[in-house]
DNA sequence: CCTCCGGATGAAAACGTTTTCATAAAACGC
DNA sequence: GCGTTTTATGAAAACGTTTTCATCCGGAGG
């Protein structure tokens, strides 16, 4: 044979390799001895064969260490057992709670996480409902914060019901009818905003996120709704764009400390924006919250731990995450899951970052006490 | 017929949804009056039909909006067109970059991400080998962190190659055979140690990450060499577990501190702990890096702009994602990839989380000009 | 004009499952 | 024991591609 011709090492690498991959259900039909159906009813639905056969293709399977071939199955059962989930990036720590969320229960239904990053690639729905299509996922699940999806997007609109659903975020106004899982971002700025007016505050500034984002801007409409509410009213020079980053947000605190009357709170979009804010504001010689008090947006794994410890807008991440996959699933499973968004609670969670404002602005040294005015070093510890 | 006998809403309902999903290629076939080979020819290999059937092919493909079935295609194909990638957790900073270096390459080539959290079921090596023998995936990438693989993995271990390499990531001794992509962790720990004791620190305590991880145990055993070369010799009581986690950090923090001679300075396994304990050190009144100096691993994106900016090691992360993708890729086209790990280039970035060691140790205030001792701020600005 | 060659195309097999349908065997009621 | 139902199994179709192989056609070379 041609083999003794050759070295030994091609002979070995051959059938080393071999074997494993060229195990498919006939072998195992052949050594247990039944037909092909029966092997494949062993594995889906055992109940339906007798016990004795059973054992007979359960040793065979064993013996040959077959695997069934996946994407033999899904081709067959037309489902890709997979749900593409778009996000900006990985690493965001806001997104770690609704991941989870959504991992716990794929992995309970059986179904497997495809990532999309948009940072990498310009996010266009129509190619994530293109995806759908052509059957390389099973329905989208979009996280992506910054999303500005530009184009109206043919699918989506169309009434080809492609399984979407938003988790936190709302994309843009012609797009409102995709369902969506989320807090109610302007409500929760809303009151937020008036904590700090509680407190006193009357200058109280507002680090926006992206432009693009219903989500972020939902923040803003919430900070303006609480200000326009209150005695002082609006001002639009207390509004300055962050632009969902970190360098944005220092821009957008240093334009907030240039005014004439720079405000003694500030509102952030995100914790992240928060951190930032914080950085500069110390880098300006201004303490936190002696001189202006900072209030962030999602509660990150940092936020509890920052230097003061932040005072947020906690979201049910987790929760997120699972309700939104389940109303996902409903979709691919073809029920209707209408287009309202369903909401989740909020809280605002008080920590140190925040405090009355100085009634005598000079004297910034003599009120550390009030560090623990809200008592919420319990929350942390 | 019965659908007259039904209401309307079930027959448009029928109609809405049919005619998307059982466009194939047969369809565009008889529109365009050619075979099935030739729309397949089209799409794959254009080249090699001729101008005028390509046109009314296309034409065809456009009118009916036909999206080639991926799972047919793969099915056919014996590919996945997915690397799984096996992290911790979705939403730790660290791993943004390498991510993002993996996601570069993957679109590329026509790969896409399947992401697997070992945060949510424990990690066995031999799950990730199954998928790729079972068609679920073509190839693995691990990237988790903590990644305490039990079992010696019989599928690893054994000559059956299935395609796995680590990013960052070094597991245990048996399976170091793995080919990995990573920093040189303990000569980066040596270096960030030996920059400690240049500043006059004698007492340096380290917080060590996951026991179970080689990658944190390399960065222990770095310090350890540094500290064995220095003429102060190792001291077992320096070395605390910070369990890769911000709450073990700040056990490990306090369990430094109540040491009769407590550390002058600390380095930390990674920023995240090296944030938990700088926020420890703070609440029990020590200033950083006045009292104590503290150095982090990994330089994420939050470390630039904690209180104080965080002097750390840096890794090319989106480096280390493109290459492991790439080596990977190249033992998914069957190529013999080897087992010696790939090393790349690590950076110590020094911020003003480290200033020399107080000579006189009760004279904590009038040191503030230390912070600029190295310049540092341009690299923050 | 015949032959040969190369390019374009079509027919059909193949990929590994699941699932339908038919059949054989067993169990059951009378 | 006979007809009827239930249960267990096998044969074969089907899923939508890609790819091999054969065929057809036109043109070049003799």
């Amino acid at each position: 044979m041609a083999l003794t011709l050759g070295n030994e090492n091609v002979f070995i690498r051959r059938l080393a390799r071999a074997p494993i991959y060229t195990v498919s259900i006939k072998k195992v039909a052949k050594i247990a001895g039944v037909s092909i159906s029966t092997v494949s009813r062993c594995l889906n639905s055992p109940e339906r064969v007798r016990d004795t056969t059973l054992a007979a293709v359960q040793a065979a399977i064993a013996q040959t260490g077959y695997a069934p071939n996946a994407l033999a199955r899904n081709f067959r059962r037309g489902k890709t057992g997979l749900i593409m989930v778009v996000l900006q990036s990985v690493g965001l720590p806001f997104w770690e709670g609704v991941m989870r969320g959504i991992n716990g229960v794929a992995q309970e239904e059986g179904y497997s996480i495809l990532i999309r990053e948009t940072a990498s690639s310009p996010p266009e729905l129509d190619d994530y409902c293109k995806m759908v299509i052509s059957k390389e996922a099973d329905g989208v699940i979009i996280l992506a914060s910054p999303s500005p999806f530009s184009t109206p997007s043919a699918y989506a609109t169309s009434d080809r019901r492609i399984p979407i659903v938003l988790g936190c975020e709302n994309v843009t106004d012609e797009l409102a009818h995709i369902p969506s899982v989320r807090v109610d971002n302007r409500r929760a700025a809303f009151e937020a905003t008036q904590y700090l007016l509680q407190l006193g505050h009357e200058r109280i500034g507002f680090i926006a996120g992206s432009r693009s984002s219903l989500l972020t801007r939902d923040r803003e409409r919430g900070y303006l709704d609480a200000m326009q509410a209150s005695a002082l009213g609006q001002n639009r020079a207390w509004v300055t764009n962050g632009d969902q980053s970190i360098e944005g947000a220092r821009r957008a605190t240093r334009k907030l400390l240039s005014l004439a009357e720079p405000p003694t709170a500030i509102f952030c979009a995100n914790d992240e924006m928060a951190m930032a804010c914080i950085y500069e504001l110390k880098r300006n010689n201004l303490s936190v919250p002696q001189d202006v008090s900072v209030v962030g947006f999602d509660d990150t794994r940092y936020a509890a731990i920052m230097d003061p410890p932040l005072t947020t807008v906690v979201q049910p991440t987790e929760e997120i995450g699972e309700r939104t996959m389940r109303r996902l699933l409903s979709a691919i499973e073809g029920r209707d899951i209408g287009q309202a968004p369903e909401f989740v609670e909020h809280r605002l969670i008080v920590r140190e970052s925040t405090a009355p404002r100085q009634t005598a602005p000079g004297s910034t040294q003599d009120v550390g006490s009030t560090q623990d005015v809200d008592g919420s070093r319990q929350q942390i510890a």
